[in-house]
DNA sequence: CTTGACCTTCCTATCGTGGGAAGCTCCACA
DNA sequence: TGTGGAGCTTCCCACGATAGGAAGGTCAAG
């Protein structure tokens, strides 16, 4: 992208000067242009990549929204926004909230855990005895547990009742 | 495991009903198999596997350590102490203290995003103007980051300023 | 001209899970 | 007894984002 402006500018990082610039690896550029979140590089005789400072830019772009834990495909979506002028800025807002509603979303399921995880360990006695209600927890036998079948598809089946007889 | 048990017992099911018993998938349960966290089941003359209770038992138990977001590792080990009589509960206990030392700082992680995500989009006006300062913080030019080259080795490498010529 | 740091491409692995193809088995029903 | 379909087998591929490494070319300083 922005060719014209690189031809009038006429300087260049290599990959290793852009990756240290931007603070997105070497390899991670590569992978970045190979799955086209970011255009093709311009090469030198030799086959070398170069990038002028607006290229950086946007691998800084991406190296900041990566570390507040966008994925790829919604930074192509900023990306795609941030390049647009008449944008509207409910778009990016949008962006940006659907992924605090994931964030938290993920928090709560390991605050949960963390929860269980803490009350269990409060009654284990931690000390050379082998009771532990850690233990317990995990291999308690389930009378009727729903959440134990809860994510798989329906299917056709036999009562648990009816095991067959093996051999 | 527990041979004896399957032949006193007789009874078994396939892995069908194992996984609807134990809420493990079918796929699951053969990857676990795979990689030696649960011994090879024993086979029918067409090469069936087939399940007792008390391997579907431990099914649930490794689909009870998952669902508290319990690593493969970690369950190696909680599955060791479980079968072993004579356990240390302390043993127990750092497993699933180191663990939530590992959520906890998950949390925090994602929490920090929050924070950062939801102040910039607080100061998001989130209409039709393309202004946003979500986009803007993304984009900011760094005068000095540290942090943007923190994760990186450390190389020989050109000062900033002497980019080199390109073509 | 040599050396070594850097670049290139290509392949592999991670972790846990799902999807699907090709082919075999089992069982119920006609 | 034949057939259909559900279920089983193995094998391969994919994800998301990243790192590691091998083999070989390039560049610049000494």
């Amino acid at each position: 992208m922005m060719q014209e402006t690189k031809m009038s500018t006429g300087w260049a990082m290599n990959i290793g000067e852009a990756a240290q610039a931007s603070g997105v690896s070497a390899k991670m550029i590569r992978y970045y242009e190979s799955i086209s979140l970011i255009p093709p590089a311009t090469r030198s005789d030799a086959g070398y990549r170069h990038y002028i400072a607006s290229e950086v830019h946007t691998l800084r772009f991406i190296r900041r929204a990566r570390d507040l834990g966008f994925s790829i495909e919604s930074i192509t979506r900023l990306l795609a926004l941030w390049r647009d002028r008449a944008r509207n800025s409910a778009e990016v807002k949008q962006v940006a909230l659907d992924h605090v509603a994931e964030l938290k979303h993920k928090i709560i399921e390991l605050q949960q855990m963390v929860r269980t995880l803490e009350h269990l360990a409060h009654h284990c006695h931690g000390d050379d005895r082998p009771e532990c209600p850690i233990i317990d927890e995990l291999a308690a036998s389930v009378e009727a547990s729903p959440a134990a079948t809860r994510s798989r598809k329906e299917r056709k089946l036999a009562p648990l009742t009816e095991w067959r007889i093996a051999s």
